[in-house]
DNA sequence: GTGACCACCTGGCCGC
DNA sequence: TGCGGCCAGGTGGTCA
């Protein structure tokens, strides 16, 4: 599933391929992922229009035009692709923007997850979904006081929180798990029983992994790829996510997967223990 | 304000 | 083989 790594590999590639393109029309067939705007304002607002640029905060995309930004979120399985006119539309493609080059730019997402939000560019950090997000782990305002200053209010597990995109954003269900395993901190931790040290150690680890995972282009696991059939290395360096009863690699403890708000969670019960 | 739960959605997997 | 049920998961909405 694209978390932040996934997405910077998305936006890299996409950055390269189709700025400065105009589309010339869209085909919209699932409507519902258009969240603020009905489908007629949605082709009205975009055809004509020239790809400025292409940037990412958190885990959305954002397609930036002269004066309006297009916000698009993969959530689950959302993948871009870049084919020619002529090719077929395949079963999961529910949006196509036709550039006026003969080439398409095609939104495929298996489970419909995925979303779409028109904002003006300088709303998209005051009214946008991405206005109410909190800071990347990179950013420099997330010190050790911003953390504990978060969790401190928070008794739910620290998995919930870190997944929680208004304290930290970019982190998903698979980066959470190795952050945690290298902190050395049980999942189910309450947020605000964490020591000095553990918040010290989720914002060094929680860059460190991240900045690796964008090196190596992310993680490439179940079905998620990312577009244009560029697979992420990340999957290779996991440590703890996805390792269900194979050896812990500190201490040889068999990895357990459990529940922590619903979400699938792997961890060594030796290594992180409450 | 906080936390728990549910809906969204479909393919894959498992048991019968 | 075919069917039903469950699981996966990010986010937003609802409710207590």
């Amino acid at each position: 599933m694209p978390e932040l790594p996934e997405v910077e590999t998305v936006k890299n590639t996409l950055k390269n391929l189709i700025t400065g393109k105009e589309i010339r029309d869209i085909d919209i067939f699932y409507s519902k992922m258009i969240r603020n705007a009905t489908e007629s304002e949605f082709k009205i607002t975009f055809m004509g229009k020239t790809i400025k640029d292409i940037d990412r905060y958190g885990k959305y995309l954002i397609f930036l035009f002269d004066d309006i930004a297009l916000i698009s979120h993969l959530r689950m399985e959302g993948k871009y692709f870049i084919k020619d006119i002529d090719l077929p539309r395949e079963k999961h493609e529910h949006v196509i923007f036709y550039f006026t080059d003969g080439t398409t730019l095609r939104y495929n997402d298996t489970r419909k997850f995925g979303t779409y939000d028109i904002c003006e560019i300088k709303d998209i950090y005051t009214n946008s979904p991405i206005s109410k997000l909190g800071y990347e782990p990179f950013e420099k305002e997330v010190t050790f006081n911003y953390l504990q200053n978060k969790l401190q209010k928070k008794s739910i597990a620290i998995k919930s929180s870190l997944l929680d995109q208004t304290i930290l954003t970019g982190l998903g269900n698979i980066y959470v798990d190795e952050v945690l395993f290298l902190s050395k901190i049980h999942p189910e931790t309450q947020s605000n029983k964490l020591t000095k040290r553990n918040i010290q150690d989720i914002i060094k680890y929680s860059r460190e992994v991240l900045n690796k995972a964008i090196k190596l282009g992310g993680t490439t696991i179940r079905s998620y790829t990312s577009s244009l059939g560029v697979t992420g290395r990340f999957q290779n360096e996991l440590l703890i996510h996805m390792r269900k009863d194979e050896a812990c690699y500190t201490c040889g403890t068999t990895i357990d997967k459990i529940k922590v708000n619903g979400r699938g969670t792997y961890y060594c019960k030796e290594c992180q223990k409450k």
